[in-house]
DNA sequence: GTGAAAGCGCTAACAA
DNA sequence: TTGTTAGCGCTTTCAC
């Protein structure tokens, strides 16, 4: 039974709703074959000015719209990119998914968006789910970088895959990293030359920033020769784990003189914990965050922040995607430069904390 | 010409990625007709227990996954359904799709998500487009609700269409509303008692959550039957704009006593104005703002706000939408709360402005 | 330069 | 219960 159609509506705006014309119907209107449609709309070069003509003057009468769907499966491309995101309702991710469906859109795609929530088997569907839609390309910002049936969902795609910022290696991906570690040596080196050497790093699941973000603290401690005074928490990157973390810290019998949270998230609630506590900060308490959301410079004081440029990151995905659909067969993994703000969020050791 | 297949990668996983299977092939292993994979693919009620097993099994051989793009155009539905929005960036917006596509993707739908980066043009083109690829239907968020091509482009639609908070009362279109004006009353209320009689509300272009905001503003005045000693700006939603106006009201011979920012994206710029002009909220100047993002609550002092639920928002416009897919006839607009959360960036008038 | 015909991968009558 | 057949709306050989 063919889907009932609803009865047009007579609207306020005096616009009465055609049933939708096929390509058929434009070449009987015509007169000409559906062949020579197709060839006029597409732009084939082997086209009379009257059949031009012709079909332009039946396609406008009839308000023919082509049916991109019919023309994804004849053509076996479907001009959609997949995007799987962990948590677009973090802003970090949805300035990212901004700037890629931008830049995507300009070169004639359409972008398809799942969102797992932050649950890895939810990610390995979404890729499953993406490659039945037949979309052209996938970009990916999985929740955990370890998990099996993610890497074998992965691994079977025969589309291009870009990998954001994770350590996935299989088949067919390239990748757009940042480079969390020279952000972040900046901050620790400030904070060490500041005096701190108790500097407490909050982070989330194990992956490759929460990877690289240690080897900078690591490093800097090392560089210096100094003994490795540091701690570092592994938790979720969630506002949750932030503050519970920084509970934990400062419930300590030596809290750290310094504070590191690894994600904007995790500084959300390790703000909240030191606010309520009344702690000051760069006085009683230094802290950094990473990601320069809004709240950073407008936080009295001001917090330091290990910054990356997140529109960088989404055009960038979009870039090496479109540059693969292309066919481009030479398309470079990319690293995108982290930054160190410094602000008043970071001062000197209390004088009955220093060592 | 077939599009060259990729060679198979060997991959780190011992996974050799095989060509896709179609369901003609799974019928051949099989030894039985395409239309029984079919049916008993879709669940079809007469299939015996043998051929059920038979196709099973060619199936879990072939490791066959349905053409979902095929099966859309058979089907004559796509089970997506388009998301156009007007910037995906701000956080407010990330939310409602971020709630939305989860509901969706539980009912079986997936989101095609397109940002018209608050260009109202974009929006009419996108709606178009959504319309193209056959969307099953749209929830729409758009930049200007009186913008023709983009009311013209929703009156054409033959699907159902949900409409976030926007005077746009075309065709086809249920709404999912936002009572911005009982949180306002409640705001300018609050003000009032504490004696601001000079309020200043920085606002957007003008569509329906700006128009409510300003009638709870002008209601709050008469039901007291106080002169009309506000003032009302208009520009667009963005910090850039809020921060133009917070300039221009506190370089006036008279300001305000008591600013409003009616958007998440107003209120960062003017606080970043009144921050750097040194004024204390609450006592040299009080402040509201709209929308709960994360700083309200951190700032210092902490900022009162007019809050809304915006996963209920998404939530809502995804249930509407299901219930209009459903075929449900009797599908009813929604009106969603918001409340006024009082916090210490509103105070009583500083001594010197009393009137 | 144009038309006829085959077919992308699937579903749904209809017949058997 | 199962198979045969005719498309969904389009593009693309291949003849003419």
């Amino acid at each position: 039974m063919p889907k009932a159609h609803r009865e047009d509506v007579t609207t306020g705006m005096e616009h009465t709703r055609r049933r939708r014309a096929s390509m058929r119907e434009v070449a009987q209107l015509a007169g000409v074959a559906m062949s020579s449609v197709s060839r006029v709309l597409s732009g084939h070069p082997d086209v009379s000015a009257v059949m031009q003509a012709r079909v332009q003057a039946a396609v406008a009468e009839l308000g023919y719209q082509p049916d991109l769907l019919a023309q994804s499966l004849r053509r076996q491309e479907t001009t959609t990119i997949g995007f799987a995101v962990g948590d677009i309702s973090n802003p970090l991710f949805a300035q990212i998914v901004a700037a890629a469906e931008t830049r995507l859109r300009g070169a004639g795609y359409s972008m398809l968006l799942t969102n797992s929530e932050g649950s890895p088997a939810l990610d390995a569907a979404h890729i499953l789910l993406l490659a039945q839609r037949r979309v052209d390309g996938i970009i990916l910002s999985v929740s955990d970088e370890h998990d099996r049936p993610t890497l074998e969902a992965v691994a079977r795609l025969d589309v291009p895959v870009v990998v954001l910022d994770r350590n996935v290696d299989v088949g067919n991906a390239v990748h757009v990293y940042t480079d969390h570690r020279h952000g972040m040596q900046q901050a620790v080196a400030h904070l060490l030359d500041l005096g701190h050497r108790d500097i407490a790093m909050i982070n989330g699941q194990l992956m490759r920033p929460v990877e690289e973000r240690q080897a900078a603290l690591e490093a800097c401690y090392e560089e210096r020769g100094l003994p490795s005074t540091y701690r570092i928490l592994h938790g979720t990157f969630s506002v949750d784990y932030g503050a519970r973390a920084a509970e934990e810290l400062l419930s300590d019998e030596t809290p750290p003189t310094a504070i590191i949270a690894g994600g904007n998230q995790l500084m959300l609630g390790a703000l909240h914990v030191l606010h309520s506590r009344g702690l000051r900060l760069g006085r009683d308490v230094s802290f950094v965050g990473c990601d320069d959301i809004p709240i950073s410079e407008l936080y009295d004081p001001p917090v330091a922040v290990v910054r990356r440029d997140t529109a960088a990151i989404g055009r960038s995905a979009a870039e090496l995607m479109l540059a693969r659909l292309r066919g481009a067969d030479d398309v470079q993994d990319v690293t995108l430069p982290t930054e160190f703000i410094a602000r008043p969020s970071c001062g000197p050791v209390p004088p009955a904390r220093g060592r």
